[in-house]
DNA sequence: AAAATTTTTAGATTTTTTCTAAAAAACACT
DNA sequence: AGTGTTTTTTAGAAAAAATCTAAAAATTTT
């Protein structure tokens, strides 16, 4: 584990929200200031491929979930806000649907939120 | 509707596959030889959100999907390969978790492919 | 068919991500 | 702790992906 990694690991798990690359990128280098921006972007491949943290795709970037856990990720139509929730049993549904085991997935729905709702 | 937007839905509509945004821009050249691709770009853009396309991320490219019909997207860890299943009641089950109308919403599996799973 | 609006175009520009090869750090082994 | 091996980082260049621009063309409206 070197302390580029410890850094990103870092500013991902700090808050629940979901930063893009850059974003971890300039929180990264607040920790460690030599750090490169290759460095932010590798890591965050391995760790989205070691299924330690889940890229998310949204319309304008790409952001960084700090949780793998299955959970829905729920994107306002309006503001584009982004919430999580948990939904059991997708798993298993979707397992006997397809007749094999998963290895995960990634749940993205769009709605309307509270706040857009009102207006 | 232009010639152009309609070769990119030409393009898109000929087959099941999924295709990233070179690709569509190739294949409508061999339609619209003059056909640009800040055009292509553009349309699909548009067209997806108007929701009569959908926008797949994948580990590396994004891709089209000719149906906004909602499905889940199995996508195999070894080879990449894509494949679309239809999974019915899922918004039914999202909705009264959710205790609210949803708009769509996109199911990315990871899985091993039949293919894959005899090596 | 004229006017108004929208879309397209080519290329430049911007943004995002990856690549490179040398240096540094981490790891493995005694 | 010391040595060698392997992996990771670095800065900047390069590549790839997507957007922007303003003029021209096509489409739509009247």
């Amino acid at each position: 584990m070197t302390r580029q990694r410890a850094a990103i690991l870092e500013v991902i798990r700090a808050e629940p929200r979901h930063y893009t690359a850059e974003e971890i990128f300039e929180k990264a280098k607040q920790i460690l200031p030599s750090i490169s921006r290759a460095t932010v972007y590798n890591n965050l491949n391995a760790l989205a491929s070691e299924h330690l943290i889940r890229r998310i795709c949204l319309a304008d970037a790409d952001v960084y979930d700090r949780s793998f856990e299955p959970h829905v990720h729920l994107i306002c139509e309006k503001c584009g806000g982004i919430r999580d929730m948990r939904l059991d049993g997708l798993a298993e549904t979707l397992e006997s649907a397809l007749g094999q085991s998963v290895s995960s997935y990634e749940f993205k729905v769009e709605y309307i939120c509270d706040g857009c709702r009102k207006h």
